[in-house]
DNA sequence: TAGTGGTCTAGACCACAAA
DNA sequence: TTGTGGTCTAGACCACTAA
């Protein structure tokens, strides 16, 4: 079974091969494949299978362990993590596979899309000039079938014209800026507070009115550097958790 | 000027030069020897310094970079980063350090200190039989003189027998941990929510019953992988601020 | 004892930044 | 052109696990 497997990664792609094998490994998780306690193959194994050094392996599986998607024991081996302790602060995670992770089943609502004109604060924060124009993109994230956040989007309407006239309730914002703009968000920044809910999202998202929220600000980046989106998301906060592992 | 620095790094004391490595340049990057902005020595000149393998310092700087200490320019350097994105959520960084980065004046005022007996969930999460003696540390952290923060740990106390009769007002916990019961915190689990406020919280953090606060329930490891500390945080929602950074 | 991951070395070629 | 970090290889020895 040697040649097949060798073809598997690209070398001429330009993309490196400790990253295309990260992609790899990853999916087969994601995708339950390989369910949490399943053992990967050895480093050995993987350096035969797609013909690359035991570095270029363990660059791979270090990302996928810094991310906790696995774990290893020296001795015995490397295995798929259990998605108690989860990441979703390390890696930019879609809301369906955020949810599908946790056990949830996710559908989303759009509420409202528009274009508008930049304000000063949101065109410092994207760099673009005040009163640009910004595609805005407001959507109700539910996990089976009760609400459990709010997401606003605002994007930089001149690196995706026409962005508005996609179906966001079934096609992922993310899939439509690569696909159709050749747009990658590579990089993102995030601040972190809790908040009490306004009145409106409260009203939105089923809950009191000055109930918690977890609300993110969140910048992200495509692959040339350049800010594309700023992103509003408002948790509910009796229903939503964030974990993290962290070193000594 | 070879010698000297070649022993910079103890080739026999168990501890991995790429982890020694990494602690020496963290401590130099921590302690503003080198401001933000910083060029730090090239590859090649750590090298050359401490007398290992390129992939050995990669590996120091790998894991700087992954904490947001550091990054990188192909073709330029590497640099200490600028602290506005950080941290927090990768490493366990102690309130005085927190704040100090943050450009606070950290204070900390113990209100109440006791031995307690555990309770089933108590139990269940420091992996003890329920009923056995809890070290119990109430703590208000100050930022600028002003509640930011208020601390609760849970300390199980067959493994640091005493530990309340030091001043947790000047000592750090896990100073005192680490030299009086030789217990080193290496691991930490934790969960981030999003609450309201309770009436004593509130009080003592002097904001309105109901107020938003980022809560932390942190579950922390010593080096033989046993639980030694639960611990639950209050974070005042409208000053306190989690940072991060997400890859694509 | 055999097989696993953990650490480390010495080398190579590349893309990119700056002079 | 020179020097930087980014990627990759081939090999080595080690500590730990499990049979």
């Amino acid at each position: 079974m040697p040649a097949d497997h060798l073809h598997l990664l690209d070398r001429h792609s330009g993309v490196p091969l400790y990253q295309q094998l990260y992609e790899l490994l990853r999916r087969r998780i994601l995708s339950r494949e390989w369910r949490a306690g399943h053992m990967l193959p050895t480093e050995a194994q993987l350096m035969e299978q797609y013909g690359v050094s035991r570095a270029t392996v363990r660059q791979a599986l270090d990302t996928l362990a810094t991310e906790g998607l696995i774990y290893r024991q020296r001795g015995r081996g490397t295995f798929v993590a259990h998605p108690t302790v989860q990441q979703g602060l390390v890696r930019i995670v879609s809301f369906t596979e955020d949810m599908r992770q946790r056990g949830f089943e996710p559908k989303t609502r759009v509420l409202n899309t528009g274009i508008i004109a930049a304000s000063a604060d949101l065109a410092k924060v994207l760099d673009i000039e005040p009163g640009a124009e910004v595609a805005r993109i407001e959507r109700l994230r539910l996990a089976d079938g009760e609400p459990m956040s709010i997401e606003v989007s605002f994007l930089v309407h001149a690196l995706c014209p026409g962005v508005l006239q996609y179906d966001y309730a079934r096609r992922p914002l993310r899939q439509t800026l690569e696909q159709e703009y050749g747009l990658r968000i590579t990089r993102a920044t995030q601040a972190i507070r809790a908040i009490n809910a306004p009145d409106d999202i409260a009203k939105r998202l089923t809950v009191a009115p000055g109930d918690a929220l977890i609300f993110i600000e969140r910048i992200s980046l495509s692959q040339y550097n350049i800010p594309v989106e700023f992103l509003r998301i408002y948790h509910r906060g009796d229903r939503y958790v964030l974990y993290n592992e962290l070193r000594g």
